[in-house]
RNA sequence: GGGCCGGUAGCUCAGCGGCAGAGCACCUGACUUUUAAUCAGAGGGUCGUGGGUUCGAUCCCCACCCGGCUCACCA
């Protein structure tokens, strides 16, 4: 290993420490107590005067003034200071404190506790054990580290110094451990499906390809689990969910990592209508879970997930925006017309369908802050859901937004195997066209529909972007704990 | 992929043709109640990388690497 002037100075001292015949990295740690325990209870644990033993990192400055020094040591439960005196610890040890052990180091230390005359509570120290020597020295005092790159690579030491950060993932697990309990009191099954597949599908997105050498087998990592959660509806299981990883080969920014956590979940013998309802609970426990309360602040904003959602056809949410009528506007050339005559700046698409989402995207989506269910989308951008038996040319899908960004989407799943067929071919025709998005054909998918799936809704929520809104977090690599970074040359 | 901005000490940053700077951290010394301790002193650099221009380049030019924002892409 290459080391700095820090990083050496810091080496020497451990080599100090073994020359004296101490480990600095000794196998066991004996603490009694947890800092935050400790600070919980700490005038009656003071006032019992009973000896205990922490053990922890050094955080802040040692402050050695003569006979006498301060410390605090973070556990991850809490920050204790710690009075350390020549006279109470011994010189061999005092000195060994002032001189070998640094910033970062993992003590242990025991003694009793004791406010000090400022009145900050202490552990008054009587003996100190190094637990773990630490060769990287902190960053600066107060500025800390702030360089985003730096932060998201050594997130371990974003975490040491930044407990903001630390406080944005317990957040995310309590949100996730809540989206839990509420699918599980609801009766839906935990289940694991395959991450690598032989055939990719469930969500329009380039995969990642990869390769099983004894097998002589192409195999995609998942883009979605879909597919195999409705095989487990034929199976029987009348509710199933999993959250796990997808993986998309796609741009990375500020709303996209390659790979990003995903719950779905399925209900038999439940329609779209279940499903925003199961939305809306499952968001207003996870912002509970995860603010204190049944909503959320984001970027300023106050996002209230304590209430009934708005519900707006898709249809009806363009024509409001735009003044289109995307029900009677049923081509693209007449759709290029309306939106020309409307002075609306667009992108040309190649087909109805698209050209519509890009409407939406442009004109409707951006201006849903609060909780909005978008319902009953063109049955071209949903090959998987149930056309509505009112419009076949919509189905019933909805999708989820706050804060303009998409959170979740679901649908009554399509059930029957020939329409199913003829949405895959249809599929496999735009892949044809060079539309490297589209489904792949799934004939075992198909074979498991044909055994009968019964009426079943279907949800999808984006663990990352809801965490943003919940973290308030305006980029997805901040509540993902190890983003994608390009690699580093070294 | 395009545009804009950035990469200088461990960290946070200034400097922008003429000996490489500050604060914090670190090191040495003083100090028995500190809270960004204080006081005195010392050390620390591949100025992202590679070319070019120039008597001379951290600085100007070109290419590349890495990052941020943004646009495009992406349900």
């Amino acid at each position: 290993m290459e080391l700095n002037d820090l990083q050496a100075q810091r080496a020497a001292k451990l080599e100090r420490l073994r020359t004296a015949g101490i480990d600095p990295f000794p196998t066991r740690a004996t603490p009694t107590h947890r800092v935050g325990e400790v600070l919980a209870h700490f005038d009656d644990l003071a006032a019992s005067a009973i000896s205990l033993t922490l053990a922890g990192r050094i955080v802040g400055a040692r402050r050695v003034m003569g006979k006498i020094a301060f410390a605090h040591i973070e556990d991850g439960s809490g920050m204790l200071q710690l009075w350390i005196s020549r006279a109470d610890l011994g010189e061999t040890w005092f000195e060994r404190f002032r001189d070998e052990l640094d910033t970062f180091d993992i003590i242990q230390a025991s003694g009793t506790l004791r406010r000090t005359k400022t009145g900050e509570p202490s552990l008054f120290v009587t003996a100190i054990t190094l637990l773990a020597k630490a060769i990287n020295p902190p960053p600066e005092k107060w500025a800390g580290l702030q360089d985003v790159e730096e932060r998201q690579r050594q997130r371990y030491l974003d975490l040491i110094v930044n407990h903001e950060v630390r406080e944005t993932f317990r957040a995310r697990a309590r949100a996730i451990t809540a989206m839990r309990r509420v699918l599980d009191a609801q009766g839906f099954l935990e289940v694991e499906t395959p991450v690598l597949q032989p055939i990719y599908g469930g969500a329009a997105a380039r995969p990642f390809t990869t390769f099983h050498n004894t097998l002589g087998q192409s195999l995609y990592l998942r883009i979605a689990t879909e597919l195999y959660l409705k095989r487990l509806i034929v199976g029987g299981f009348p509710g199933v969910y999993e959250i796990g990883k997808n993986f998309r080969n796609e741009g990375v920014d500020r709303s996209h990592n390659p790979e990003f956590t995903m719950m779905e979940c399925y209900l038999a013998y439940a329609d779209y209508n279940a499903m925003m309802s199961l939305v809306e609970e499952l968001m207003r426990e996870m912002a509970i879970a995860a603010t204190g309360a049944p909503r959320a602040c984001y970027q300023g904003q106050e996002i209230d997930f304590g209430r009934p959602w708005a519900r707006i056809a898709m249809a009806d949410a363009i024509a409001e925006r735009t003044g289109i009528d995307i029900r009677e506007v049923v081509t693209l050339g007449a759709l290029n017309e309306a939106i020309a005559e409307a002075g609306l700046k667009l992108e040309r698409k190649p087909t109805w369908g698209k050209q519509v989402d890009e409407l939406f995207s442009e004109y409707v989506q951006p201006f849903l802050v609060q909780p909005t269910f978008i319902i009953d989308y063109p049955v071209e951008l949903s090959p998987l859901a149930k056309r509505k038996p009112d419009q076949p040319n919509f189905t019933e899908r909805f999708e989820a937004f706050a804060v303009g960004m998409e959170l979740g989407n679901a649908f009554t799943e399509l059930n029957d195997p020939f329409d199913q067929e003829q949405r895959f071919l249809e599929q496999g025709r735009d892949f044809a066209a060079g539309d490297e998005e589209a489904h792949q054909m799934d004939r075992d998918f198909l074979n498991a529909l044909m055994y009968g799936m019964p009426p079943t809704g279907g949800l999808g929520m984006g663990i990352d972007r809801i965490m943003m809104v919940l973290a308030d977090r305006p980029n997805i690599r901040e509540v993902i704990l190890f983003p994608h970074m390009r690699k580093r040359e070294e």
